[in-house]
DNA sequence: CGGTTTTGACCAGCGC
DNA sequence: GCGCTGGTCAAAACCG
């Protein structure tokens, strides 16, 4: 695994609410692309209708290396897409380092996504290549047989690496709702953090997706997510707890460019919603800084900020960050 | 009662 | 070869 891609973003998303309460007035919602420095800089963008919600990216709509792509980065392989390829180890020393969002970071980040991804990269590339060979068609598939004793293991055919990207979410909630159904099949206390790592998986059938949550022990406000594989099968519809368990639906039909695509789906379909990217992305590695961008939302579309509160314990100014998470690359659609 | 979570055990890859 | 660590399994516990 260690050499399986993995990006990690880390995103503020940050929801004026100065601007929110009033009805018809219009909700801003800054969306901020930063390594974990922290360092910011503004580029305020209209956003961009051409871009993917971050369901469809789970669904298989994108492939992987139109992320990469959309990141400028290399697009040929998922080699050159994880910069973890030359941080693979590095992950493992004070590398987690990078996790904190930002936070307390010490100087320690050299380039805005490299560093991001090597941040999850150490979170992945911890993983090693585990996953892939054990990754058994799912368990099922396996069987009953089982791990224990008999040798069923050997089979395991080492399985194609699934392409897999992590971002940063501010939440108190570990396990963030996403719009698909998690099991949980696995809890592993991770080295070097006082945070265990969670492990699910999508309940759907034959969906193999999974993914893993854990806090950053140095901004334990920071919930990492990673995703690995694409749904195969769209997003349930009926949630227990509905959607998101904490939006209800037709949150935020905005009328702008977000609306395009904001559906039903939301919470993600609201965080994950990202701008052309190609024009977020800021290569100057020095800063830190990926760029940032604005959106706005006609809060006469119902946005029951409330519960963004009360979800994520959004941070009272603008600092409503936990809408942060976002894949920036994987909502964008490929021009032609 | 069915689905989910918890949790200890097991397995495999990697570094020393 | 050994120990460490991450990832997964599956029985038991838990929950609605």
């Amino acid at each position: 695994m260690s050499d399986e891609p993995v990006e990690l973003f880390y995103q503020d998303l940050v929801l004026d609410h100065n601007q929110q309460a009033s009805s018809g007035s219009t909700m801003y919602c800054e969306k901020q692309f930063s390594s974990f420095a922290g360092s910011s800089a503004y580029d305020t963008k209209a956003f961009d209708p051409s871009y993917m919600s971050f369901t469809e990216c789970l669904q298989g709509n994108m492939d992987y290396d139109s992320l990469a792509t959309s990141f400028g980065l290399s697009p040929s392989s998922s080699e050159v897409f994880s910069s973890i390829e030359g941080n693979q180890k590095p992950a493992e020393a004070g590398d987690l380092g990078g996790v904190g969002g930002g936070s307390d970071a010490p100087g320690t980040h050299n380039s805005s996504i490299s560093s991001s991804s090597s941040e999850a990269g150490a979170e992945e590339d911890s993983g090693k290549s585990k996953s892939d060979s054990q990754v058994k068609g799912d368990q099922e598939g396996s069987g009953g047989s089982s791990k224990k004793g008999n040798g069923s293991k050997k089979k395991r055919e080492k399985k194609e690496k699934e392409p897999r990207f992590a971002f940063m979410t501010r939440s108190e909630v570990d396990h963030l709702e996403d719009g698909y159904r998690w099991r949980k099949y696995g809890q592993k206390a991770v080295k070097n953090s006082p945070y265990p790592r969670s492990y699910y998986r999508c309940t759907t059938q034959k969906c193999g997706v999974k993914k893993r949550v854990e806090r950053s022990f140095q901004d334990p406000t920071t919930v990492i997510t990673t995703y690995e594989g694409q749904h195969n099968h769209p997003v349930p519809t009926s949630l227990r707890g509905n959607t998101a368990g904490m939006f209800t639906p037709p949150l935020l039909t905005a009328s702008t460019p977000l609306s395009a695509t904001v559906g039903s789906n939301f919470p993600q379909e609201l965080f994950f919603h990202m701008p052309q990217h190609h024009n977020l992305i800021n290569t100057n590695t020095q800063t830190n800084t990926i760029s940032s961008s604005r959106l706005s939302i006609d809060s006469s579309q119902n946005l029951n900020t409330t519960s963004l509160h009360q979800q994520y314990q959004l941070l009272p100014h603008y600092d409503y960050g936990l809408l942060q998470d976002m894949v920036p690359s994987m909502f964008l659609k490929q021009e032609p």
